[in-house]
This record gives structure tokens, sequence and C-alpha cells, in this order.
DNA sequence: CAGAGATCCTGCAAGC
DNA sequence: TGCTTGCAGGATCTCT
């Protein structure tokens, strides 16, 4: 599933393929895919249609394309879901089997969005001035339905105290707060685990009663994880097909956690296991993320 | 208002 | 063999 290092390889490769690029007609071939989308799908085609790339940005899971023309610019909010890939294919090319939206490039090129499941989808938005923009820098601006986004770990405004803070003001489990897009972002179900066997947490210990230290541990342990996904997501990247959706590596990714319920913690031996919790799978190792129960009991 | 849980969606895999 | 059921999960909506 795309979480922050999926997503960000495909911005890097989005990047390459259409700054400089021109729009030169766009085709919905899936209405939900545009759902999102305010003014719906003839205002999308209409304002997308004739307008140029500029930059190609990232907030968490959150990805944008700005655009613009000589009397308007706005932000194509991208965000994959849980099966979303933003491919750059030769025009004319067999279409692909979950083909959601399209867009003629005048270079030839097709952008595609390739969703299975549909829960990713395009829109177009406004700007606004950025919150999370530090005192001192120049104010960037961020499409509308991003602002309430927190920043991810590798946002130059990143603030660890900041998100430590509004942590400690949660009570509710700590593997859910990781999770809230609002808190921290660019954290999904499987890195999430990840960082809380790194930082030697479990996922159901309540965030106000862990430690200012034990925190920072854990943001760190996210940061480590994220960074060294991106690392391999990054290696095998195609010239012309963007592939989001973990093809790049994922697989061959080591997981400590995710995934390996009755196999040895790599660190401890011990048998993992894997529970339900928010209607999907959690991960750990009961030596080393003790349960909040047996954490309380210990004083 | 904050937190918890349901919901959307499709393809695959397991089980009867 | 073929059907049903369960599972995967990011973000949003609804309910408490």
């Amino acid at each position: 599933m795309p979480e922050l290092p999926e997503v960000e390889t495909v911005r890097v490769g989005l990047e390459t393929h259409l700054v400089g690029r021109v729009i030169t007609s766009v085709d919905v071939a899936h209405p939900r895919a545009v759902r999102r989308h305010a003014g719906g799908e003839p205002d999308l085609v209409g304002r997308l249609t004739g307008k140029a790339v500029t930059g190609v940005r990232r907030r968490g899971k959150y990805l944008w394309i700005d655009v613009s023309d000589a009397t308007d610019r706005a932000a194509l909010v991208v965000h994959l879901g849980m099966s979303g890939q933003m491919l750059i294919a030769r025009g004319g090319a067999p279409d692909h089997t979950h083909l959601r939206v399209r867009a003629l490039l005048d270079d030839e090129n097709e952008l595609r969005f390739v969703d299975q499941r549909t829960f990713g989808g395009w829109h177009l938005d406004d700007y606004t001035v950025d919150a999370y923009a530090p005192a001192g820098m120049p104010a960037a601006d961020v499409p509308v339905s991003v602002a309430h986004i927190a920043t991810d770990p590798f946002d130059p405004a990143f603030d660890v105290e900041r998100v430590v803070n509004r942590m400690r003001a949660k009570h509710s489990e700590i593997k859910r707060v990781l999770l809230d897009q609002t808190v921290i972002s660019g954290v999904g179900n499987i890195y999430a685990d990840e960082a809380l066997w790194r930082a030697r947490l479990h996922g159901a210990r309540i965030a106000e009663t862990i430690s200012r230290k034990k925190l920072r541990e854990l943001i760190e342990a996210v940061t480590v994880v994220m960074a060294e996904a991106l690392k391999v997501g990054g290696t095998s990247f195609d010239a012309l097909y963007v592939n989001v959706n973990g093809q790049s590596g994922y697989f061959e990714r080591s997981l400590n956690a995710y995934g390996r319920a009755g196999e040895l913690c790599r660190r401890c031996g011990a048998i993992m296991r894997r529970e339900s919790f928010m209607n999907r799978s959690s991960f750990y190792c009961p030596r080393c993320q003790r349960r909040p129960s047996d954490v309380e009991s210990r004083g």
C-alpha cells in the first residue's frame, strides 16, 4: 500500500516526466476517481485542459501537481488510496485494466491514473496559506484540501516537539495516533507497525501515558523506517513507467513486524503475534512490545 | 469536541 | 469443482 516512501518515489518520477509539459486533453474513464472534485467531472476536465505543469509536490501521502496557464493556477491533488498508480505511458499504448483517468501530454506521452480498488482519485483545488510554514520562512502555499494534513518527517517544517505535544494530548492508543494524518503524516499501517516494533512500543499504549523521551524515539523510528524504505523504493524506477504500487522493491524490503505473525522476532526470538485493530492487522512482538496492562502492572 | 467504529471497493485466497 | 466468506486498508462519515 502506498505510504510516504512510495508516494515520494512517484513524486520524483512525475517531476522528471511532467514539469514543463502541457496537458492537451483529459478523459475520465471512471467517475468515482474524480468524486472529490467539487465542480464535477466537466469542470475538472475543462480547467485542467491546456494547463502547463510547473511542479510536483507532496505532503504525507498527498501528492499534487502544480498547473497553470496565463490566467489561472491550481493544484491537481492526487491521492493514491490503497492501489492507485500514476503511470507515464506512450500515447496509444494499450489501456490498463483499471484505468480511471487519462491526461494527454504535449510530448505524445500520457499520464494515466490506474486504481483497482478506487479509494484514490484526482481533484483540482485552489491554494491556501500553509499553516505549518515556520516563522521567518516564506509562507508556502498548499492546496485547500491538504491544509489539514500535518507535516511529515521529511518536510523542512517538521517540528518534533510539536508532534510530541500533540501526541501527549491524545487519550487514545498510540497506533491510532500514528495513523492520524493531522498529527504526523505519511504513516500507514505497515510503517506504523514497523516503527512501533523498532521503538519497542505496543500499539495499544495510551499516547498521553508515554514519556516524551519515548515519543521522540518513536518519531525517530518512523523517520528511519520510512527513510530506509525510500532508499529501496527509489532504485527500481523505470524510465517510462512511474510505478507506485509497491512493485518498486516494496516486497523485497525486509520488514521486521508487518506480516510476520508466527515468525521469530528478529531482536529477541519470541514468536510474533497478529491482532485485529481498527479493522486492520497489527503485528508485534509480545516480549519487546509489552501490552499496556503489563506496563502498568510494573508501575 | 474528541474518540471509536463503520464504510467504501475489488481481487484474491481460503474453506466448506 | 464452485460457491461463499474473509481479508487487505486510507480517509471520511456517523455515532456516542
